[in-house]
DNA sequence: CTGAAAGCGCTTACAG
DNA sequence: CTGAAAGCGCTTACAG
């Protein structure tokens, strides 16, 4: 391959003028740079990237830490990666995907290396074991999902608990006073997944304060299973006229459960999933949800975290954690109950 | 961070030596191995990446290179992102991901760049302009996906033709003689979508061979548009008994579509598709299929790739084209058409 | 069996 | 405005 010594020959200056012409981090005649420029383009002339992450520090790469848990819908994942690869590009970044089981082991690999300048970690669990590792790497962190302590690193998620309030006020305000709330399976719980119980504890809350029942269910986060649970908890509770789902493949299996029960939406149920738009899209969902936002919430993770790798911002700037908040997006699968 | 030079210090020897050791390319005493093994232990020592990738010309990663484009459908990509990214890792390399829309700059990028030691390629069109910047870098590449002409790359793909000789195949024993095959959009195919029409055209020869019926329609890749061509498609043709779906949307939509008909599987309709087992359960299809095998084929194409790059075949031997034989899993959706 | 040195391809103070 | 040189942290011939 041609190298910057190969271009500054062929333009009859120094390697330096040659970085210095193409990078503008130095005045340079502008015959010079025209004719450095010139010769670069004809040559096809690329930097090497590890020459250059060596000499400065910088690999231009970010570290995206995923996990495609066998309890997690893994097409609910796919939207982060794509919302956090695409500003990546944006910025000048590229993507290192790591979708390794040991989260830990991956991330000490990455930032030891210094294969990477930062990292974005997904999947993030309340007491995740990833995060000790990250607060020991010089490399920044952003996370998307709360963990239980956020020191050092800045935090990205959905605020599950206004997400609760929504929900139930919702239905409430529509007149409901039956609702059942299926959650992500138990196991994820256990494992961490503090997104579940915050909108859980949330919904439960808001339910007392407004005198309505709420039920609350864990339910499996895949077919076959969560469509046979689906089929008991209608059969069990016909007196429920509303459904809020925590839980994706909740909502992708509905669609199907209510036909088998001859059963609609808003009609017979009204419906409030949480989801992102382009994941009812995908699975055609018909029912009204809180936006996840994946993709605002990667763009979000990552820009924060290269204003801390270029330093835009102070190296001891407090960390951030910043909520989005949820939005109803309306497509008519709520009404007022039916009248008893 | 610790480097080299401070493991060969605190071991007290030369920093080639403290190299050697540690990557057993040369003898060294069994004492000293030991010592600096244990130093850099201790210290905590990973090579610097940019370093090592500028001194052996190896970066240990792979470009994977995808495309998320609106017409394709997105749950189905992540497969082979999976499969590809896991066998890398188990290779020992790291993937950097790229989903630029502009996929022959994003190429150039990386293989000029030396930030991968190799690439693979999905979402292969039959004239991808991607190929001539692979042919012209330095670095190996893989194909997911066949396109018009394969020299200079190895090329992994599901035997498309095969497949669609199956399917008609399998619905002719049966006793079928009306069959509507739906594929992915006409502008798929435009944009060089070649298995669309490989599957298609051998389905056609297999019909007219066979003296039956075979209705061919292209169809959209994402609702709400694919549910209503579904709806107006068998409505139009009450008469087919065999329905093959070669376009994951439209296997998405179908059971929906056929609640709403009032039409079930295989009583009224013997239907089969083209889906991995993985993507079945996400939606939760009970139709059988031909198993396109995303993860063995990622799989396939990375370690085809690792072979290239450490030069365990030989520079210049022969590029492989390798077809995975399609297999019909059974789910139990077809059976011999309803009497007339 | 081990060490001193060159070199990979950049960037960036240091000099002029 | 430009150049010669040092240095980033490795690996690997070259010497002994």
């Amino acid at each position: 391959m041609v190298n910057i010594g190969d271009v500054a020959r062929a333009a009859g200056v120094a390697r330096s003028t040659a970085s210095y012409a193409m990078s503008g981090k130095r005045a340079v005649s502008d015959e010079v740079r025209r004719r450095v420029q010139q010769v670069a383009l004809e040559l096809g002339y690329t930097p090497n990237a590890g020459a250059r992450a060596l000499a400065t520090s910088r690999a231009m790469v970010i570290g995206l830490l995923a996990q495609f848990l066998p309890d997690e819908f893994a097409p609910a994942m796919l939207q982060y990666i794509q919302g956090v690869t695409n500003t990546a590009r944006d910025l000048g970044y590229d993507i290192l995907l790591s979708s390794d089981a040991n989260g830990t082991a991956a991330l000490k690999r990455l930032t030891d290396s210094r294969m990477v300048d930062g990292v974005v970690l997904l999947n993030v669990a309340e007491d995740d074991e990833r995060l000790p590792v990250l607060r020991a790497a010089a490399q920044p962190g952003a996370l998307v999902g709360l963990p239980g302590d956020c020191t050092g690193v800045d935090v990205f998620d959905l605020d599950f608990e206004e997400a609760g309030r929504v929900m139930v006020e919702h239905l409430v305000a529509l007149g409901h006073r039956e609702l059942i709330l299926v959650s992500q399976p138990q196991h994820v719980v256990e494992r961490g997944g503090a997104y579940v119980w915050r909108l859980q504890n949330a919904a439960v809350e808001t339910a007392a304060q407004r005198g309505v029942r709420l039920r609350t269910v864990h339910a499996a986060a895949a077919q076959p299973d969560i469509g046979r649970e689906l089929h008991a908890l209608l059969g069990a509770n016909p007196e429920a006229t509303g459904l809020l789902l925590n839980n994706e493949a909740a909502a992708a299996a509905l669609p199907t459960v209510l036909h088998e029960r001859r059963l609609s939406a808003p009609a017979d149920l009204s419906v409030v999933g949480r989801y992102s738009d382009e994941f009812a899209r995908t699975f055609s969902l018909p029912y009204s949800s809180i936006e996840s936002a994946p993709d605002r919430l990667g763009r979000m993770a990552v820009r924060q975290l290269v204003r801390r790798i270029e330093k835009e911002i102070a190296d001891d700037a407090p960390n951030v954690v910043r909520f989005v908040a949820p939005e109803l997006v309306d497509r008519g699968s709520t009404a007022p109950p039916r009248p008893a």
